[in-house]
DNA sequence: CATATTTTGAGAGTAGACTCCGATTTGAGA
DNA sequence: TCTCAAATCGGAGTCTACTCTCAAAATATG
């Protein structure tokens, strides 16, 4: 115990509180749904005040995020720069979620899961997902010496995106589903110009 | 006056009393925005009661709500059956833009922007979405002759809907774009394989 | 004109996220 | 051990979408 002197007591408390109340609230939201569970709830199990849920998490909805975003922006960027970006887009995914114990995998597909089953959260994503959005296409822009403003690399973020989500919808309804798999599969698809 | 024995007066105050709430409402919310106006603000403004309000929409926001996906699907249906799914989306989108007055368009942008600018409403859409989403799947699965959960269905309505959004991201931001037109473009761009 | 049905108004009430604040506890540092 | 600063508690309070009820008004019907 001692053989950690790294960071105050208060701050690893906090960090405790903090990964505790989280926990707790995706224990609940599982167990009860998201809408049906109130903050009051969540403080009780966690065993704080209401009021200190707030304190380390600006609203209900942010209970549920974890940002994935840059890991795989970093591995986009990293991926070889002759590659059409689709083909990139896939090398990336492939080594973010080779990055990824099961456990967290897990956990990330029931986060998505509530994503996409509450609206509130769907609500709370827009920014998210604009921001992913405008990010990825920066990156790729870049990768390929062209303006990020380009229409054409937005189309390809667009039909990106697009075809990940389409899969996400599917993976949710069916959580069997190998879902990292079927979205190299998808991306595949797109890459061949979507043969019919 | 006597002239419209189609249907009573009641129903013609009716049509009449939703439809100046919801104009009304969506003045206020062009003006203050959309979560800076309340339900009573808007009643007021229509001169009824707030809970008149909620007699004729569910919810605030359903105010802001047009379906537009029926006259799209029955277009879609249409379509010459030998054409790739792509290009007969294309070909829909097309006659429904056409057949819609540039003031129609105009509101319809207006609404888009709200739906892609306040988060609540992004919300609201989930449900749209998805089910737009099922229904464009089923409509292209039964033109293909495919199954309805046929992945590649699947991937090709995720893509165009990916390139859509994406176009109606950039719209958004800048008004003064012909939306419809650089749509198609997208569309076309994904037609082709997303060359770069 | 008389009666039945619908629609509306007014207002009280609920729920639950989020804020604010004074008092208290708890860890940090000398 | 003593003092200071930060964190927490507890709870009262706000805000607003949304519900419910009942009586009054408007409309349909005969």
């Amino acid at each position: 115990m001692s053989d950690r002197p790294a960071q105050g007591l208060r701050e690893r408390k906090k960090a405790k509180t903090r990964a505790l109340i989280q926990k707790e609230a995706l224990r609940l939201f599982r167990e009860q749904g998201y809408s049906a569970t109130t903050v009051e709830q969540i403080a009780e199990a966690a065993e704080v005040a209401p009021s200190t849920v707030f304190r380390y998490f600006a609203s209900k909805e942010e209970l549920v995020f974890v940002d994935q975003f840059p890991a795989f922006a970093e591995a986009l960027d990293a991926a070889p720069a002759d590659l059409h970006p689709i083909r990139a887009v896939r090398v990336a995914l492939r080594e973010v979620t080779a990055a990824q114990t099961a456990e967290e995998l897990a956990e990330g597909v029931e986060r998505e899961k509530l994503m996409f089953t509450v609206p509130e959260l769907w609500a709370a994503s827009l920014t998210n997902v604009s921001g992913t959005l405008r990010s990825m296409q920066e990156i790729l822009a870049r990768r390929a010496g062209r303006d990020a403003s380009d229409p054409e690399i937005r189309n390809i973020t667009g039909a990106i995106t697009g075809v990940m989500f389409a899969v996400w919808f599917d993976w949710v309804k069916d959580p069997e589903m190998d879902g990292p798999a079927e979205i190299d599969k998808a991306l595949a698809h797109l890459e061949e110009g979507l043969r019919l």
